[in-house]
DNA sequence: CATGAATGAGGATTCATTCAT
DNA sequence: AATGAATGAATCCTCATTCAT
């Protein structure tokens, strides 16, 4: 238990730094100085520096996973709009980033430049936001709910970069005491007339 | 004249290296061993590593606007319809991107955790389409061209997000034979009924 | 009783690693792992590493000088001929390293690399047998056994690395079914040709 | 030139320092503090630690081979008698390891403990040794000169381990102004008569 | 200008040993 | 006595940069 509180620790402290500073520059030394250990303890929980960059990643991605399905779990599937649909989605999304601005950070550097593991590992969280978004363009279009023409993949990207610049964005302006509904908001409103087929936009009127 | 080609030997050499390793695993031995030159050789001409990197974004830079400014200059400023404004602007930062995947790849990566100095230079390109978007938009809206509604800031940074992620992933998917246009397209239909007043958007059909 | 048991316990594993991977490359750790106690443990038997290392060596020297005290207390000293003798200290110590393969690997090290104080223990065994060749040397000359024209000092030399290669062939050749006194004799028939005055080999046949 | 000189300046500093404390105690700071050189440049003729141990051995047996077929070239072999011929090779190998003490203390260590790879690299000497001793039994064997009885692998073990024992036991008693010939000589009549058959020893008196 | 050997500060990792529980 | 988390000195190796030729 006192292990397990330790582990967090390190892991808490290297992602406060990993984000302020990013992989090179964030040293063992730093880590250890900041949180008051012995530079041996981060080793006897993680083989190297690569290791606690991984778990970070893979601590946030299950936590990430767990709010998108929670999300859901709480609505009823059978009354909700599309529109109210992709909302949620973008909400849920954007509630889980800014709740941890420093995973937001770093996850939104996509691993350019990594050690070769850690490049893959930090594109996942674009990439599953992507799928998802991608999944439910396909029931869109099965329902009649999105536009034939667009390129599904390709917007999916789109959709998916958007959100995490807003994210991104909301962090360097939060002065303006941006909610984080009128963030969504935004974002539903730029891209949901392009999305949607005309019936679905109608009924919002 | 002899070491103006061979600045740009390093130059180029550099660039290829950096997009496929990023900073930090790019190392001073790999350039020379690549185009053949003396260590030494590369420190007659920059400082250090960090200005052959900043060398190159601002080559870049200044190709970029010169690049926008070139395609206004060839069109009839009185005559073009605001979307097709906005296309040519999608696409001429689209051509400048695939013309140099390598910078696009560079640029993409944000210079998260970059040595200081870095950081700000990589963020400069998406700051510039941004704000050349902030300043149409507010062309527009003057106009009467774009949707009251919208937050200009925020959907700027939303759209240079969105493009570049546009040319990154173009270029993992040229198999498909995808022309320029056609993604061009694909953003402007995404984009567009989001941002143009039902004026301006009915004029296209 | 129980501490006893454990003291054993670590040494018997210590040695078994010792043999196989040498003193460096043996950690705490493999030991620990290995038994299935803890950390410390060890160091409530031992004050560190090295004296793991010597006591193994120590119970080594004092069980080889038992062996070779009990050899002798079983046999009439008044009817042995010299090179029934001399066959006798030869299998009393090939019986006792092979007994020991472990111990008999780390002897033949000798020690090269240890720690400092290691270096000496580790060649102790050597120098052991060495010294009691030396010393029936003595006797086998004052009786006339013994060739006055050898090298007493270089002939015990020669002998003592002979066994102990004996016993690393013999380790590593048992597939043969090889016979420890089929070694014995292979020594014996060698060496005492060149050691023994023609009187005493001629009684031999 | 210069930098096949300093390689050789690595070499021969490291030989010494292994030679006088194997190779964990030798560390990569006592070799350029000894030498005067940066850390660094170590590692410009050096992929490791490891690698300069390898190149010493290597560099050592190159020499052994060298020696011992320069050896043979010089004699005439229709004339030299089967105990010249053993006392050939006896005295060229101990005047290979008496001019380079370091080589033979190190090659005396047999390696064990040592990283992996080195282990094996280390007792190539001895085993070397042994080969051509093996080798020359059975030519002697075909000719009749040595005798059926011995087990020539066996026996060559023994003459190797005795042979590096033997110019082991020459440095640690140089004071004695012992003689090489002197040396090989006591090797050569401790041995001798227990492998050579009666005819070629009766041709010696 | 070009060279490339030399530099040495800097960082990751290891592992014997300690000590509070 | 036993535990095992914590310690931190020790060591290898890297790599941007310099400088004499």
């Amino acid at each position: 238990m006192k292990g397990e509180k330790r582990k967090q620790l390190i892991l808490d402290c290297a992602k406060k730094l990993f984000a302020k500073q990013g992989f090179y520059r964030t040293q063992i030394s730093d880590i250890v100085r900041e949180i008051n250990i012995a530079r041996g303890t981060v080793y006897q929980y993680f083989a190297n520096k690569e290791e606690i960059f991984i778990c970070l990643l893979e601590d946030a991605y299950s936590k990430w996973e767990k709010a998108i399905y929670d999300a859901v779990e709480l609505i009823n599937l059978k009354t909700i709009t599309p529109v109210e649909y992709f909302r949620l989605r973008i909400k849920t999304t954007l509630d889980f980033l800014l709740a941890d601005p420093d995973i937001c950070e770093i996850v939104m550097s996509m691993g350019f430049g990594l050690p070769e593991g850690l490049e893959k590992a930090t594109r996942k969280l674009e990439e599953k936001i992507r799928d998802i978004a991608l999944n439910d363009f396909k029931l869109g279009l099965h329902n009649g709910y999105i536009r034939e023409s667009i390129n599904t993949l390709h917007a999916a990207e789109m959709i998916a970069a958007a959100v995490l610049r807003s994210a991104y964005y909301f962090q360097n302006n939060k002065k303006e005491e941006k909610q984080i509904d009128k963030i969504t908001d935004e974002i539903v409103n730029l891209f949901a007339p392009g999305i949607f087929t005309a019936d679905v936009l109608a009924a919002l009127s």
